[in-house]
DNA sequence: CTATTGCGCAAGCAATTGCTTTCCTATTTA
DNA sequence: TAAATAGGAAAGCAATTGCTTGCGCAATAG
């Protein structure tokens, strides 16, 4: 029942996606949010429960109406992970990258077993 | 039946994140991979699939094996939009840092018996 | 040639998602 | 106080996910 509820979970769906951006701006209550999209106002509210559930927004009740403001912050293991691809596929690490595949292929052509695809007639 | 196929998607799955992170280092056959995980090969080969798919990954058949490597250029639309959270984030951290410093300040001016450590005595 | 190995395909299944509709409860406002 | 208004809770449903089992097929080893 209670499902994952992590940050990549979360910004999988790109309503969320959406709605994290409207949010960052500025606090929004619910039902602005809703208004931006074509879903019903329950279904936004789901989308927002998995966020705040997830740790990625704040809603502060006020009066009648909850105002939601995104926690960016959380958004940090997102950013952390992906960053360390990026150093990766930039530049930095390329050279290294091309060492441990010109490697791979020395250790392939060394192996006995491999004597050329070709094979026999 | 043909569903979203996006790189948000794929990587909410932690297995698939995993995956990725084992074949980043260099190309990996698939019943490696699969050996890898408490999962049966089939489980792992749809995984691939998807990475596959949504271009994160490039299966190369070499002879009757497929070895899979990363196209860690494609974790790009993630680093961008992260990235833009991240810049905001870190800003506000800053001015709201300085926000809060200032209110204290004021906060310790305006009540002269606060034991803050601001230490107005 | 035959057995083995690497791996994809397809069917089947339970759990999860994303959404809707209906109903309910507070807080305003007239 | 009654009528709006903001928004949550629950039930129902189709589509999707993640996984497994079973089968088929090509490449290679013996």
């Amino acid at each position: 029942m209670e499902a994952r509820r992590d940050v990549f979970q979360a910004i999988a769906d790109p309503t969320r996606r959406a709605i994290i951006g409207m949010v960052a701006k500025q606090p929004v209550n619910v039902n602005a949010i809703a208004e931006q999209f074509d879903h019903t106002r329950q279904a936004i509210s789901l989308h927002l429960k998995i966020l705040s559930e997830c740790g990625l927004l704040n809603i502060r009740k006020e009066g009648r109406e909850r105002y939601c403001e995104v926690k960016l912050e959380k958004l940090n293991e997102v950013y952390e992970w992906v960053e360390e691809y990026h150093k990766l596929w930039t530049g930095r690490m390329k050279s290294l990258k091309r060492f441990i595949e010109q490697e791979e292929l020395q250790a392939a052509k060394r192996t006995p077993a491999k004597k050329g695809k070709a094979g026999r007639k």
